[in-house]
DNA sequence: ATAGAATTCAAACGAGCGTTTGAATTTGGC
DNA sequence: GCCAAATTCAAACGCTCGTTTGAATTCTAT
């Protein structure tokens, strides 16, 4: 049987508490978020689940389609909600250009509710998000690629008619700002402590995270186009 | 004899370009940024550096040793370069408050120097920079946090003074977006296409991404801060 | 030229890795 | 109640990992 101790300090979950290929999809989550994908090991995490070594290989195939298989599990709902909400919001607009505010938050309230619904893994599962943006490897990264091609496409066109005076080529660039900071905070963890000693009293909050996030992506977005002038003062020494 | 064949299909250095420190260095900085901390071995490091497996344990002890020193040997001078061009911008104002775009010019130009300079790792080094932020391993980020706390509370002070609409609390969240942008967007190489077909013509530039960045930047420090009353309005369903 | 320190080297160590196997067990339709 | 399919299981396979070792070699100061 397997052994029960926890794979390092971490959860172990009970073994009647769902099906396997639930369980292994759980204890992936919280391990892939905690550690990395490279430095999970599958010994660790069917422990973690309390399921046979093999079972991962059986169910999912290997470790990178089980690795896919957890981010699917939350993502492909996740975008959808995201591209059903525009679609409401540029229908109730009836055409009229809409506020980069309300598109803004056509992307960022899914993930919010995302976060506060435990049931669908909650901020582990946005953090563990937040890292497979930065992840170097390629599998990774191109199946990222495909599953938000068609969420960026749709909320670029509506970016596009509410920031008329971005090029599409200028927008492209924010937008990618806009999910950097995006995934880069919702990935921290200990992380936001890096830099700023957070007091005590304000816990960590995804919630009230996003509502400071806003404001600050809302203005980068409206922010003037660089000017061909100031170029040059950025290069030169001073 | 150590094998002269490449790691994967990467750069194999002479061997009598530099001594054996140094090369180990330059091979960890381009294999880390390749493929991240936990998937490089130290037996492909070694063999892209023409030295034997045991010399990197012979001069750095262990593994992540290597990789702190990897990290060291620019960002030292990198942020120290920060703290100085801070400095002396502060003593030439004598005093007054400094624009902001000036106080975050100074966060942006030694990176960009960095980048520009191939002698000091260029581009290579501030890709693998952006993706050790975001790694899960603690050393790494123990590691970051310290060597950049001088840096950042310099800067925080500056820009307290440059936002004085902010609170020093709504600051602290507002860098933290800042670096998270920042060191999303270096570490982005062929992640820059994701979201976003780059044009064949304008091929991958630091510099310009930095140009762009800035007003990105600028505009969401000086966003006002969140209003009381839209808190509601961002948490409804719409 | 030579002693002693520093470095390089081939080889091995023990451990952990992802995956496969084939038998044992459980499940579900008839 | 039974048989076949689905699932679980212990064990092993082949491989790669970071690190250590002790001898061989190169460097340096006298």
């Amino acid at each position: 049987m397997a052994s029960s101790r926890p794979a390092r300090k971490s959860v172990v979950l009970d073994a009647t508490s769902a099906d396997t290929k639930t369980r292994i999809l759980d204890a992936a989550e919280s391990l892939f978020m905690e550690h990395g994908f490279e430095a999970t090991s599958l010994r660790s995490l069917t422990s973690a689940a309390s399921v046979n070594l093999a079972a991962v290989n059986y169910h999912f195939g290997t470790k990178e389609e089980l690795f896919q298989a957890v981010l699917t599990r939350r993502l492909d709902p996740m975008n959808q909600e995201r591209i059903d909400l525009l679609a409401r919001l540029e229908r109730d607009a009836g055409g009229k250009a809409m506020s980069c505010e309300k598109i803004l938050f056509a992307m960022l309230i899914p993930a919010l509710r995302l976060a506060r619904d435990e049931k669908r893994g909650g901020k582990n599962f946005l953090r563990l998000l937040g890292r497979a943006y930065a992840d170097p490897a390629p599998f990774i990264r191109h199946f990222l690629s495909a599953q938000y091609a068609e969420m960026i496409g749709q909320y670029k066109e509506a970016f596009l008619k509410a920031l008329p005076q971005l090029s599409r080529h200028e927008l492209t660039w924010r937008l990618h700002f806009v999910m950097g900071a995006l995934s880069y905070t919702l990935a921290g963890t200990d992380a936001v402590k890096l830099f700023a000693q957070m007091t005590a009293a304000e816990k960590y909050d995804d919630e009230l995270l996003l509502q400071r996030l806003a404001p600050f992506l809302v203005a980068g977005l409206k922010a003037p186009p660089l000017a061909e002038s100031r170029k040059l003062e950025l290069v030169s020494g001073e």
